[in-house]
DNA sequence: AAAGACACCTGGGAGC
DNA sequence: TGCTCCCAGGTGTCTT
């Protein structure tokens, strides 16, 4: 499940591999993915340079001389490198060629992530209407407090909408709020200063040491290389519903908020 | 305007 | 063993 470090990591392994690269051929095997990929997808893909990669939230931006292919993994995408054209799985949907030989194989079971093509993604509503970046200085306690001034919504569930913050999904979300010790239905508006500047603490801290161990792996991510991330041996709260927490020993509990199962401490994590 | 509900999709696990 | 049912998750869009 792909959050912001996940595809951080996605982006650094593909970097050295096909920044520069000029693409050879295009195969979409399957054109249904979030939106439907446009019929002169390949086309337009065709004898095109990448001339950076980047992020912006959870899309991926893969920079040509034209245009800018966004690449978002929804819940279960994955970006893999190969060299030749491995066997094709069921879920294999689209492969980009290079000139030196590296094929990007984009796989994605439950078909909810999206290729895009745009000639100014500034300008894109998808992108033009995201919040701050977590990891940079825009990110400030003002910033924060601003966001959750007179909103009844749960915390939690600011947190994860990304018209405030980019790149935290509902496992960084438990963790953050259990580091931070703020219980996830809090009311955002009920946020004192205090709290705010202990939440971008952990916000950063827990994505920043995320990206440093490659990601979480639960069912589905695997970054470009194919290996595991090992962020998951370290999750407090998230999968751990009815087991002892870690602080003090009571039992986690879970509960359903936003549509999202949601595991905290009723003892660590207060109002 | 804000916030909640719903839709999209599939694999995997639980229960029968 | 095999079938059915339910859940997980990101986020745009619809409804309240």
């Amino acid at each position: 499940m792909p959050e912001l470090p996940e595809v951080e990591t996605t982006l650094r392994g593909l970097r050295p591999y096909i920044d520069r690269q000029s693409i050879v051929n295009v195969v979409a095997r399957r054109r249904q993915l979030r939106w439907p990929i446009p019929d002169d997808f390949e086309k337009r893909l065709l004898n095109q340079t990448i001339e950076s990669l980047s992020r912006r939230g959870k899309y991926l931006l893969l920079q040509l001389q034209q245009e800018t292919l966004m690449i978002h993994l929804g819940m279960s995408g994955r970006l893999c490198l190969m060299t030749e054209a491995s066997l094709i799985g069921p879920h294999d949907h689209i492969d980009i060629a290079f000139s030196n030989h590296q094929i990007l194989r984009y796989t994605d079971p439950r078909r909810f992530g999206a290729m895009l093509l745009t000639a100014c993604p500034n300008e894109h509503p998808l992108l033009k209407s995201l919040g701050v970046e977590p990891l940079s200085t825009d990110l400030t306690t003002d910033y924060l407090l601003n966001c959750t001034k007179n909103r009844r919504m749960a915390i939690k569930s600011l947190l994860m909408n990304s018209h405030f913050i980019v790149g935290i999904g509902n496992i960084y979300a438990a963790e953050i709020l259990f580091l931070a010790g703020i219980h996830p239905m809090m009311p955002a508006h009920a946020l004192i200063p205090i709290q705010a500047a202990r939440l971008i603490e952990y916000i950063q801290q827990v994505l920043a040491k995320a990206i440093a161990q490659g990601g979480t792996t639960l069912k589905d991510f695997v970054n470009s290389e194919g290996k595991p991330g090992y962020f998951s041996q370290q999750l407090n709260v998230y999968g751990r519903a009815g087991q002892a927490c870690y602080q003090c020993g009571q039992s986690l509990q879970q509960i359903t908020l936003g549509q999202r199962s949601t595991v905290f401490c009723h003892h660590c994590q207060i109002f």
